[in-house]
DNA sequence: TCAGAAAGTTAGGTGCACCTAAATTAGTTG
DNA sequence: CAACTAATTTAGGTGCACCTAACTTTCTGA
């Protein structure tokens, strides 16, 4: 049920609201907390436009936010950043195992990670999963881009 | 040099151009020829839209457009459609041969296909072909996914 | 041929996600 | 504890990609 909801939250979700929740994890959980000047920092972009989206998120429940004080996850909007960052690490990995360089796999999957469904992903997933046991085909992949 | 600049143009190209360039395309090739009124049901929205994108693809050396009468793809604007009908084939692909359904395949690589650069792309060109070569993996990939 | 229908254009407006500049609030430290 | 600095917020904009309504041009058939 809160996979469910968590889904249709993120089917909902903007591609920038999602950028948002996935760098807001990403600072609490390497500096414990994530201010309105971090998070600026963080996504290229001005405090103003943050303290607006921040607000927002706010209003629909994916954080607890005091003005000048501070922000919290809330259970829902941390189940989202979750969901969202996973999505993001599936994808790196994914590209990463066929040798994408790491740039473009970073701009590639900022790019794409908005737009992949739940049945997508658990196929790239899988997929991921049998390159990874048995890696013969990687290799002739690799292979193949090497020479060309 | 066409090629790179093609791809210089398609790295430059918003995701909406994008899309009306692809659907162009399609069109001229199904029915010999892209009117207003087509692309704008073709892709859902309303014709005075189409009519401002057609003009600003205009000035950007797309096509070619004149009022009232009709419009024609310019060597510069069919070499980046075919390069975006390529990927998009390409990313369908991709996802038919993991077992994706066909709705959703259209709804992710809608989504996905203006955020694949080329090395990503030839990438998962590569992957594709040795799939198709050797299917074993795929079996084990699409049997994951049945059985969760 | 000419009137109505279809196609296309223009004008003006919306929401989103960003911006800068100018307040305002909070934190620091001499 | 006051003054400076850092952080945040507010106000007012921008560009993009869409919209509707009203107008113009082109096509079609009685």
């Amino acid at each position: 049920m809160s996979a469910s909801s968590s889904t249709r939250q993120l089917a909902r979700s903007s591609a920038a609201v999602e950028d948002y929740l996935e760098r807001i994890l990403e600072l609490i959980n390497t500096k414990g907390y994530a201010r309105v000047v971090d998070i600026a920092q963080s996504l290229k972009i001005s405090q103003a436009s943050v303290t607006n989206m921040v607000q927002r998120l706010d209003t629909e429940g994916l954080l607890k936010y005091e003005k000048y004080r501070g922000l919290a996850l809330t259970t829902a909007g941390e189940a989202l950043a979750r969901n969202i960052t996973r999505r993001h690490q599936l994808l790196t990995d994914f590209l990463k195992l066929l040798g994408v360089d790491d740039e473009v796999i970073y701009h590639d999957v900022e790019g794409m990670e908005h737009h992949i469904s739940p049945p997508t992903l658990r196929a790239i997933e899988a997929l991921t999963q049998q390159l990874q046991r048995h890696p013969a085909l990687l290799v002739k992949v690799r292979k193949d881009l090497d020479e060309n």
